[in-house]
RNA sequence: GGAAGCGUGGCAGAGGGGUCUAAUGCACCGGAUUGUCACUCCGGCAAAGGCUCUCACACGGGUCUUUCGUGGGUUCAAAUCCCACCGCUUCCA
C-alpha cells in the first residue's frame, strides 16, 4: 500500500476518506487516554490522533514514538470536534484518525529543535545541515529558491531562449577574479580552472547562432567569503543576438514581473524599470548601485561654494574638486552634537579628510561654518539642498567619486538609523553606461571595468589617446534595493575592436593569442551583434525572502573559510592522488 | 594582508578574580494525565575518567578528579586577567 496523500494537503475535502501518510513525527502531545501527535512532510503538517477507543495497541505503540521518528500512518481523516480547530495548521480542521502506526525508523535526539524555531548557532546549523533542511522554515526558503528558478525557466522558454550547456572544466582567464584551479593528470602541470562565468562560451554560441540562450549555472570565485558572497554561487546567465539592450531591458523587466506575479506576491514591478546613467547614479545617491526605497538624494553645492573664503572649499574647487551635500531628514533638530560627530568620525573611517555639517534652530545656522560662510550662503546651500528647517545638512569637499561614495555610504547608513528605509519594498532600476577601463594599481595598467569582451560607447572611443579612463562602456547593471543582482553589456563582436581592446589592456599579444584566439578567429567567421547579462540568483532569492545572507537561501553553503562544515570540505588527498596529477604541496 | 566581535551543558544563554559544586529557558528522560496543538502537573538531567557501596552480571547509589574552543602564562586562587593558536561572524584591501 503506498501513499494516499501529503500531510499538509489534507482537507475537509478528504473527510471520511481512509488515507496513508508517511513522514516524520514532529511533535507528541501525549495526554494519558488519547495521544496526539504531528506528522510533517516536504508538503505541511496535520494532526494524528491515537485513541485507545480505536485501538488499544495502536495507542501503546505511539506512545512510544518521538520526536523525528520516521512513521507510515493509516487511518481516516475526520473533522475535528466543534472548537478543536487549529488555526495555525492549513490543515488545522481535520484529523487522522490512526488505526495503525509503522515505525520505519526511530531517530536519535536531534541536536537543536526542527518543530521549533528555536536560535541557533550558524556553525550547528552547517554541521547537521540535514537537519537544518528539514525545518519548515528552511524548505519553504529552498522551495521558494526552486520556484523562482523555474519560473525563469518557464519565462526564458515562452521567450525563445534555449538552456544550453557549458562546460565546468575550463581554462584560467587572466582577467578578473581568482580561479579555482584543476590539475590535469592526462596533461602534467596543466590546469584546468573552474568558470567564473561561461561569458565566453556563450559569446561562442551567439556565433554559432543559437540566437537566444540562457543558463541556471553555477560559477565559481576563489574570493574572500561576505553575507552575499559564496565561493560558488547561481547566474542565470543570459545572451542575444541581433538584440538592441533596449530590447534586453525589456526582457528583463518583463522577467522581474513574472516573477513577481508569479512567485513573489508581495512585490510588485512596474512595466518598465527607470534607468540612469552611472554617472547620475554616483551624484544623486553617491554609488553604483543607488537603493531607491527612499529619497535623500545628494546635491551638487559646487557653485554656491565658489567663491567663498574658507580655504577648504576654495582649495578643493579651485583643484577641481566639487562640494556635495546631503539633507537628513529632521536630523538637525533631533541629532545630539554627539551624534553629529559621530557621524564625522565615520565619514573619516570612509576616507574622508572632513564633512562640514549645518543645522539651525529656529531661525539662525548653528554650525561652524556659519563664520566661514556666512547666512546667505548657507541659505543657498539649503536651497540647492533641498533641506528643510529641521534637516541636518552634510557637506563633503573632495573629488567627485570620494565626496559622492562618502556622502552615498552615510546616505544608507543614516536612512537605516532614521527608518527611512521602508521594509517590503523592492525598488529596482538600471544603470547604465559604466566607466569602460579603470587603472589598476597593482597591475600598473588599465583594466577592464565589467570584462575585456564589452563594447565601449564608440563616440566615446575616439577620446582614448587623452582621457581613456574617461570612456564610457555599454555596460549596464540591474540593482534592487541596492543590491547589485545583475550586470551584463554589449559585447564587442568585430575582431579587429577586440584585438585592439586587449592591446589597450596591454594584454601581450602572445598572451591574448594563446588565450583569447579562439574568440577571435570565431568572430572572423561571421559574428552576430549579442548582448547579455548575468542575474545573481542567490542574491535575488536572499533579497525576494528579505534574509540578510545568501547562505541562508544556499542548500550547501560554506562558511568565511570556504569550508564545508558538513563533509568538511576542502579535505586532504593521499600522496596517491597528488602524484597522479603531478603534484607536491607545500604544506603538511 | 588588515580591523572588529564572538567561542560556557544537546541547543540558547547568564556569570567578567574567591560565594562556580556554573543561574535560567528549551530540548531530553521517568511518572501522572481522554481533546491537545508552545498541552499541563510532579521529578530527573553536562561530559569523561578513577575509587567505592549494593553485587554473579545488569540496574542503581556514594565519592573524587578533570573539563567553560585549544595550549601556555600571571595569581594563594582563573570560565573570569595576559599571550599564542584554532574556529565562527561582520567589514576593509
Amino acid at each position: 500500500m503506498i501513499r494516499t496523500h501529503y500531510c499538509g494537503e489534507l482537507s475537509r475535502h478528504d473527510i471520511g476518506t481512509r488515507v496513508i501518510v508517511y513522514g516524520w513525527v514532529h511533535k507528541m502531545r501525549d495526554l494519558g487516554g488519547i495521544l496526539f501527535s504531528h506528522v510533517r512532510d516536504v508538503s505541511g503538517i496535520c494532526q494524528v490522533v491515537f485513541n485507545p477507543g480505536v485501538s488499544k495497541a495502536v495507542h501503546e505503540a505511539a506512545s512510544a514514538l518521538r520526536s523525528e521518528y520516521v512513521v507510515k500512518i493509516e487511518g481516516s481523516v475526520r473533522e475535528r470536534p466543534e472548537g478543536n480547530d487549529n488555526p495555525l495548521l492549513t490543515t488545522g480542521d481535520v484529523e487522522v484518525v490512526a488505526d495503525s502506526v509503522e515505525v520505519l525508523n526511530s531517530a536519535q535526539t536531534p541536536p537543536f529543535s526542527i518543530s521549533e524555531d528555536s536560535k541557533v548557532s550558524e556553525h550547528a546549523r552547517f554541521e547537521f545541515r540535514y537537519l537544518d533542511l528539514r525545518r519548515p522554515a528552511m524548505q519553504e526558503k529552498i522551495l521558494f529558491r526552486s520556484k523562482v528558478i523555474s519560473a525563469m525557466r518557464r519565462y526564458l522558454e515562452d521567450h525563445r531562449f534555449h538552456e544550453l550547456e557549458t562546460p565546468i572544466l575550463t581554462r584560467s582567464t587572466p582577467e578578473g577574479a581568482r580561479d579555482f584551479l584543476v590539475p590535469s593528470r592526462m596533461t602534467p602541470g596543466h590546469f584546468y580552472a573552474l568558470p567564473q562565468s561561461p561569458q565566453l562560451f556563450k559569446q561562442i554560441f551567439m556565433v554559432a547562432g543559437f540566437d537566444r540562450y540562457f543558463q541556471i549555472c553555477r560559477c565559481f570565485r576563489d574570493e574572500d567569503l561576505r553575507a552575499d558572497r559564496q565561493p560558488e554561487f547561481t547566474q542565470l546567465d543570459m545572451e542575444l543576438s541581433f538584440t538592441p539592450p533596449k530590447e534586453l531591458f525589456r526582457i528583463v523587466n518583463g522577467l522581474m514581473s513574472y516573477l513577481a506575479q508569479s512567485v513573489v506576491p508581495l512585490m510588485s514591478v512596474p512595466e518598465s524599470i527607470p534607468v540612469m546613467t552611472y554617472r547620475d547614479a554616483m551624484e544623486r545617491f553617491g554609488s553604483d548601485k543607488p537603493d531607491l526605497r527612499f529619497a535623500m538624494e545628494l546635491r551638487d553645492v559646487t557653485e554656491v561654494v565658489e567663491g567663498t573664503e574658507y580655504g577648504i572649499f576654495r582649495d578643493v574647487v579651485a583643484g577641481g574638486g566639487r562640494v556635495k551635500a546631503l539633507a537628513v531628514p529632521g536630523a538637525g533638530a533631533s541629532f545630539s552634537r554627539k551624534e553629529i560627530d559621530d557621524v564625522g568620525e565615520r565619514a573619516k573611517q570612509l576616507g574622508a579628510k572632513g564633512l562640514g555639517w549645518a543645522r539651525r534652530d529656529d531661525k539662525k545656522y548653528n554650525t561652524p561654518l556659519l563664520k566661514l560662510l556666512g547666512e546667505a550662503t548657507l541659505d543657498r546651500i539649503y536651497e540647492k539642498a533641498g533641506a528643510g528647517k529641521d534637516d541636518l545638512v552634510l557637506l563633503m569637499a573632495d573629488k567627485w567619486k570620494p565626496a559622492a561614495t562618502v556622502l552615498g555610504t552615510l546616505r544608507l547608513e543614516l536612512g537605516r538609523k532614521l527608518g527611512l528605509i521602508p521594509e517590503g519594498l523592492f525598488a529596482l532600476t538600471w544603470v547604465t553606461e559604466f566607466p569602460w577601463l579603470e587603472w589598476s594599481e597593482e597591475d600598473k595598467r588599465p583594466v577592464a571595468c565589467h570584462h575585456p569582451f564589452t563594447k565601449p560607447m564608440m563616440e566615446d572611443l575616439e577620446r582614448f589617446k587623452e582621457t581613456p579612463l574617461e570612456i564610457r562602456a555599454q555596460a549596464y547593471d540591474l540593482v534592487l534595493n541596492g543590491t547589485e543582482i545583475g550586470g551584463g553589456s554589449v559585447r564587442i563582436h568585430q575582431p579587429d575592436l577586440q584585438e585592439k581592446m586587449f592591446e589597450y589592456l596591454q594584454i601581450p599579444k602572445e598572451e591574448a593569442r594563446e588565450k583569447f584566439g579562439f574568440l577571435i578567429d570565431a568572430f572572423k567567421y561571421g559574428a552576430p551583434p549579442h548582448c547579455g547579462i548575468a542575474l545573481g540568483v542567490d542574491r535575488l532569492v536572499t533579497l525576494f525572502l528579505g534574509e540578510s545572507s545568501i547562505r541562508e537561501v544556499i542548500p550547501f553553503p560554506k562558511t568565511q573559510r570556504g569550508v564545508c562544515l558538513m563533509t568538511g570540505a576542502p579535505g586532504t588527498v593521499s600522496e596517491r592522488q597528488l602524484r597522479e596529477v603531478s603534484l607536491k604541496t607545500r604544506v603538511e
